[in-house]
DNA sequence: TTATAACCCTGACAAATGTCATAGTCTGGG
DNA sequence: CCCAGACTATGACATTTGTCAGGGTTATAA
C-alpha cells in the first residue's frame, strides 16, 4: 500500500531530525519513494530466503526479527519498534536474508528502496556514519547475547529478558504489568529454551514474590530482584 | 614499536588493493601515521575496558577476540588473522572496549589513528560501504552463533568448531592436522561449555573415527562425517 | 454465544551438561 | 636434562534442562 499523504513523513523527518542531517531534498527523496504498509499480528515484513530491495522503518507497532534453526526451532534475535530501522544487514552485504521480521503487533511500516539509501549515504557522510553506528551497536549486543547464552542460567536470562521487555514494550497504566503480547513461547525463543522451562522459571519467579501473572500477563513486582538476578549471578 | 620501514605496506595496500581503493594519498597517509607492534601469544593488543584510539589490522599470525561474562568466565567471540581488520566497532561507538584481543600466535598488528580512519571514511563512501558490509558481516555471524548456542549441543558445535578452525588456522603440512595453537580450554570457550565436556566430546569423535589426537594437536581425519554432525542435527 | 484452536501450566522422567576429584602427560625455562 | 606448572584425560556424581503426556484456561472467529 503506497503511503500517499503529505502528512505522513515520519520516515524523511526522522532521518532528518535525527543525527543524519540528510537534508531537505534527501528528506524529499525518501518520502517520495517510501512505500507504507499495514500489518496485523503475525504477518510477514520481510522472509528467511528473500533478496531485500530497500530498508524497513518502523512506524508504529513493534515486530521481532528471527532466525530459524537447522532443526526448525526459531530464535528471536531482536526486536525492532517505532523509529528504529531493520533490515539493511541483508541488504549491505548483498544476499538473502537470514533472518524473518514479523509484526508482533497491528504494525505500520514503510520501506526505503535501495537505490535511494545507497544514493543518500554516498551523498552524506554523516549518514554513512550514523549507519555504522547503529550495525555496531547491532554488534555488541549480539556478543553480549552470544556470552549470555554460553554461559548463563535460564533464570538468569528469563530475568534479563522480562527486564528487556519492559524497555521495548512499556508498562501498562498500572505501571507493573508488561505490555507485551509475546506468547511464553516466543519469550522461550528469546530466552533460547524451551517453553516448559520458561513456564516453569515464571513459577519460580512467582515463588520468590518477583512477578505475578494473570493468563499471558505478567506484572513485575520487584524490579531490583529482578536485575539482581539478570545481572549478577545466581 | 613505530614501523619505519619503507616496504611495510601491507595495511595501505591492502586497503588500496582491495575494494576500498582509497587512492595513493590516503594509502601514503595510513602508511605513514600508522603504528606496527609485535606481539607474543597471550599478549594484549586491546583490553576490555580501554578506550579505543584507533582500529587495527593484523598483519601476520592470528587473535582472538574475547568477552567476559559475569561470572569471569571468558569466550572467544571471534578470531582474526592476518589481513583482519579489528576494534572499529566499539571505535565508531566511541565507548570502552567491551572485548579484548589477545594475540594467539607471535602477531604483527599495526594500528590506525582514528582521526586518520575517520577523515579515509569521510572522503572515500566506498570506503564507508566496505565498513558497513563488514559490520555487516559481523553481525550475522552473531546471529548464527545466537542461534547455535540456543538450539545445538556441543557435540553439533564442537563439530563446526573443528571446521571453522580448519579455515582459520589451516591445516599442517600432513594436509589433516590442525594447524591451531588452542588450548582445550579456548576450544571450550568457543564452543561455549567447560574443557572437560571439550575433552569429552573429543573423545567421542575419536571413538568414532572423526579425529585422531596426540597431546594438543587434532588430526581431522572424516571432514564430512564432521559436516554432517555440525550443519544437520545429530 | 459457542466451538475450536491456541495457549498456559504441572508432573514425571530422560538426557545433556557442569562440577569435582584425580591421575597421567606434555612443555618450556633454568 | 630435568623439574614445575600447565595441560589433557577420565570417572563419579549433581544439577540443569529438554521431552512427553495430560488437563485446565483463554482468546478468536464463526
Amino acid at each position: 500500500m503506497v503511503c500517499a499523504t503529505p502528512e505522513c513523513m515520519q520516515c524523511g523527518s526522522r532521518l532528518r531530525n535525527g543525527m543524519l542531517e540528510i537534508g531537505i531534498d534527501g528528506a524529499l527523496q525518501v518520502t517520495q519513494t517510501k512505500q507504507t504498509s499495514i500489518h496485523r499480528r503475525g504477518s510477514y515484513i520481510y522472509e528467511h530466503g528473500q533478496y531485500p530491495h530497500g530498508v524497513f522503518c518502523i512506524h508504529h507497532g513493534h515486530v521481532k526479527i528471527v532466525r530459524s534453526g537447522a532443526d526448525g526451532r526459531d530464535h528471536i534475535v531482536r526486536f525492532a519498534k517505532a523509529g528504529d530501522i531493520t533490515g539493511y544487514s541483508s541488504l549491505l552485504t548483498n544476499e538473502k536474508y537470514a533472518t524473518s521480521c514479523i509484526a508482533l503487533d497491528d504494525s505500520i511500516v514503510c520501506s526505503i528502496p535501495a537505490p535511494v539509501l545507497f544514493h543518500q549515504i554516498r551523498e552524506n557522510p554523516r549518514l554513512a556514519l550514523h549507519v555504522m553506528q547503529q550495525l555496531s551497536t547491532e554488534v555488541q549486543d549480539a556478543q553480549r547475547q552470544i556470552v549470555e547464552l554460553a554461559h548463563k542460567t535460564i533464570r538468569e536470562r528469563l530475568a534479563e529478558t522480562l527486564l528487556v521487555l519492559k524497555e521495548v514494550f512499556g508498562l501498562a497504566s498500572d505501571g507493573l504489568t508488561l505490555a507485551s503480547p509475546l506468547t511464553r513461547e516466543e519469550i522461550a525463543s528469546v530466552v533460547g529454551t524451551a517453553p516448559e522451562s520458561v513456564i516453569r522459571t515464571l513459577s519460580e519467579f512467582k515463588a520468590d514474590k518477583l512477578i505475578s501473572t494473570n493468563g499471558r500477563s505478567i506484572r513485575l513486582t520487584n524490579l531490583k530482584g529482578l536485575a539482581r538476578i539478570a545481572n549478577i549471578h545466581d
